[in-house]
DNA sequence: TGTACATCAGTGAACGCGCGTTCACTGATGTAC
DNA sequence: TGTACATCAGTGAACGCGCGTTCACTGATGTAC
């Protein structure tokens, strides 16, 4: 029942008002989504899991949705990180770094499997809200940014360009899920880095 | 409160013993999957939906995990004569074979976006069960012949003609899962006829 | 510096709901003789 | 053809559980004077 550290702001230990519950429940969150996914994914556990009253969690976020679209954002923050550890340490050529988006795409949907498919695939999450829209945006224009350094060309103002982001996407995206979803057999039992280098492979599938 | 008409076993209306409920609940538990997504299947709900009382489905396929593996294997049929449509309305060459396939499960996702995602990305299915992975393995093999027609190689004795099976997977299977996410933007919002055709060009995105 | 008061954050009891599971039951069917 | 009995399919009441939501509350904090 020891409450986590939050460390953001030293809270006063023990006192009635909790200081940054908002941080401490997304922090939660995050944890019972991934022990729990999202089917199993209710106000009450991460109330519990912060180590206070159920009642608390709707104070700060309204209801179920607007914690999962808060910490949805949560998950491009993480998504992002993935994607730029990726690149620093790639070479700086525009294939390498967009390769590095494709497997830093991966390693996130790996990493954080529930995460993954709240941010890429659940209708539970309101992209409405500016607060996930935004970050949202930020990662496709990483997308767009690679994938016109590679072409050469503005995939804005060039519709066979838009075509090479969209097809880089899904094939990075169906890689990731059903990586997730357990249904590429033989994949799933190699080694972290046999499975690496046939992923490379299979990005390196796409052509323009 | 109509008993859907099940047509195949005649039953005798009214009577205390269903026939073939069996059957029944299958439909019915399709019907409660669209409508309430995996997240809100349940057996009870399939019961009432089946217009039968609410321990029934329990008798028949013991928990939701049996249902649910049961229905995915009916799912397998409703993929695999997805593809079938289009593979007999497409040339008979095997590039554009194999390029119905694709078009044949984003087609499946679109029609059935709930059944898609039990076939395709649950952790609610039972794969052990022979019901099921004897569908599964069948559409994976449409999928390898058609890759061996087109490359002239077989993809259980060429690792790269096996890439080339798990990149086209990998990448209809993004497009679908991205497309029913309404994460596409500006894909969403266009008309079956556009949206075909920028499908086929992502497809076509895929080399060997 | 001290007091009074408003505001705010979090509590905890209570509610109704849908869920899976259990279990004694009832009605229909099939079989033995 | 008729009777007795076993088997089977489906019923419905009951259970305990976790859920979201409501609401009167309590304790801490900040501000006015």
């Amino acid at each position: 029942m020891s409450k986590t550290e939050t460390t953001k702001k030293p809270t006063k230990a023990g006192t009635y008002h909790h200081g940054d519950l908002r941080a401490a429940l997304l922090e939660a969150a995050e944890t019972v989504l991934e022990e729990n996914g999202i089917e199993g994914f209710s106000l009450r556990a991460v109330a519990k899991q912060a180590g206070v009253s159920h009642a608390a969690p709707a104070h700060h976020f309204g209801d179920t949705a607007g914690l999962l679209t808060a910490l949805a954002a949560v998950g491009y923050q993480r998504f992002m990180a993935a994607q730029e550890a990726r690149q620093a340490n790639a070479e700086k050529n525009a294939s390498s770094q967009m390769q590095a988006l494709g497997l830093g795409y991966v390693d996130f949907a790996l990493q954080h499997p529930a995460l993954f498919r709240l941010v890429f695939s659940s209708d539970r999450t309101n992209y409405e809200d500016e607060t996930l829209a935004k970050p949202a945006n930020q990662a496709f224009e990483k997308l767009v940014d690679g994938t016109r350094n590679v072409a050469g060309i503005d995939p804005y103002t060039d519709n066979e360009a838009m075509i090479d982001v969209l097809a880089a996407w899904a094939m990075v995206h169906g890689l990731a899920d059903l990586l997730n979803a357990g249904r590429l057999g033989p994949l799933q039992r190699m080694s972290d880095a046999e499975r690496e280098e046939v992923i490379k492979k299979i990005v390196g599938r796409l052509r323009r």
